[in-house]
DNA sequence: CGCTTTTGACCTGCGC
DNA sequence: GCGCAGGTCAAAAGCG
């Protein structure tokens, strides 16, 4: 199916979630128990000033994180075998059309961010492409769905802006990169090189 | 021309 | 069983 399926094994995924560039402010909302973190992901614990707990207080946080894939059976998967999990997952959805959706539920963890920022979409160094709009209950903003464009890659991330604080996104990621921030190697790749040719000496 | 966005339709889960 | 809400698909349109 895959045309590069049986390619070199999926490289290991970046060291640190890439941070959105433009926001002004950001902060990140602990969808699940730091002990079940994917180990890649470091990012620090989350101390709520009073706004920012208002403003988490504003959003059905409970229905934007379990939904479908709630977090009472979130992962997790072996470490290692994300990308079997991904290819299991676009097969499903391919077959969704024929009427064979599958019931089985996605398990794959779910990070919440929310930023402060005049642009809706962050740029977190991946490439999206949007498939889908949503009209939300409750709030005069839509939902946008996004899928990331690597092949290889099944990563969503969902985002909608607070009716009640327009200035601020939420942002939810779901599943892991399978594969490096394409930006993050474009500006880490000279670096890099220029190591290499260091280390010659 | 290829990729992305838009958008209406469709499907599923859940509550009543 | 029915209706609602959320999530996804896929054709068409837009864009560089």
């Amino acid at each position: 199916m895959d045309g590069d399926g049986d390619h070199a094994p999926p490289p290991p995924p970046p060291p640190l979630l890439p941070l959105p560039s433009q926001a002004s402010s950001f902060l990140f909302t602990p969808s699940l128990p730091s002990s079940s973190m994917h180990p890649h992901l470091q990012l620090p614990p989350p101390p709520l000033p009073p706004l920012q707990a208002q403003i988490l207080g504003d959003i059905d946080w409970a229905t934007l994180l379990s939904a479908q894939t709630g977090l009472s059976d979130l992962y997790p998967r072996a470490e290692g075998t994300s990308s079997v999990m991904a290819e299991e997952e676009k097969g499903s959805i391919k077959d969704r059309r024929k009427g064979v959706r599958t019931t089985r539920k996605a398990t794959r963890p779910r990070f919440a961010f929310q930023t402060r920022s005049v642009d809706d979409i962050l740029d977190d160094g991946y490439r999206w492409r949007k498939y889908g709009q949503k009209a939300v209950k409750n709030s005069i903003y839509p939902r946008s769905y996004y899928r990331c464009t690597h092949h290889t890659c099944d990563v969503k991330k969902q985002v909608q802006r607070l009716s009640k604080d327009t200035s601020v996104v939420v942002t939810t990621y779901e599943g892991i990169h399978n594969h490096p921030c394409e930006k993050l190697m474009e500006t880490l790749s000279p670096l890099l090189k220029q190591i290499q040719f260091l280390s010659r000496f």
